[in-house]
DNA sequence: GCAATGATTTACT
DNA sequence: GTAAATCATTGCC
């Protein structure tokens, strides 16, 4: 059911940020067993996206974008979150998903107490920041390949069909001007545990 | 070596 | 609705 390495080594990253709605993410970090379904993602593409970390620079940080696919990329932002994403397509292509929330299915207790609450909410793991803080995911899980067993995910016999799927316009790039506008963000309908739409 | 800034969240006005 | 928190990475000196 592990979805396998050359799932994420496609040439399409749009394609694949669409495909892993509906797919478990799935983590095991200090012992503790967490697992979500992805209901909501955003594609980068690190050649013609200027919102992308890797676009126009290869530096020590995006240089797990560069490698094949399959390898998970944390980057903390603001200083206090970390998102996360999964480094796509082959090596020296530098796409990434970056996941922004995930619908509870195992281990709501464990993730509870990670974000300091005591009653199920649905901003528990909705946003990419929450989400991480959620699941255990911290930067240091930067590079770690997904098929490994601290991190991975899993095929559902869930899948959305098109008319299920909300596309829209990224969020928090407007600094990438009009690459901003590019409809690379997926959303499952009328699930309560996206992020608010705005 | 040092200063600027961001794939955001949360709390307060 | 607006503002503050907070630090690794980056780019310039």
């Amino acid at each position: 059911m592990k979805l396998p390495a050359e799932y994420y080594q496609g040439e399409d990253v749009v394609a694949i940020a669409k495909d892993l709605l509906g797919k478990l993410l799935i983590t095991s970090i200090d012992g503790q067993f967490t697992s979500g379904v992805i209901v909501e993602t955003e594609a980068y593409n690190g050649r013609c996206d200027r919102a992308c970390h890797a676009f126009g620079r290869r530096t020590p940080r995006t240089e797990v974008l560069y490698k094949a696919g399959g390898l998970s990329y944390v980057y903390l932002c603001y200083g206090i979150h970390s998102l996360f994403n999964i480094a796509t397509n082959v090596e020296g292509k530098a796409d990434a998903v970056l996941i922004r929330a995930i619908e509870p299915v195992e281990g709501v207790e464990v993730m509870l107490k990670r974000r300091k609450m005591d009653v199920l909410k649905p901003q528990l793991t909705a946003g990419p920041g929450s989400l991480s803080e959620a699941l255990g995911i911290t930067t240091r899980l930067t590079g770690t390949p997904l098929s490994g067993s601290t991190i991975w995910l899993e095929d559902n016999d869930k899948t959305y069909d098109s008319d299920e799927i909300l596309i829209g316009t990224r969020v928090g790039v407007a600094y990438a001007k009009e690459d901003a506008l590019l409809p690379w963000r997926f959303r499952v309908k009328d699930n309560k545990w996206i992020s608010k739409a705005k």
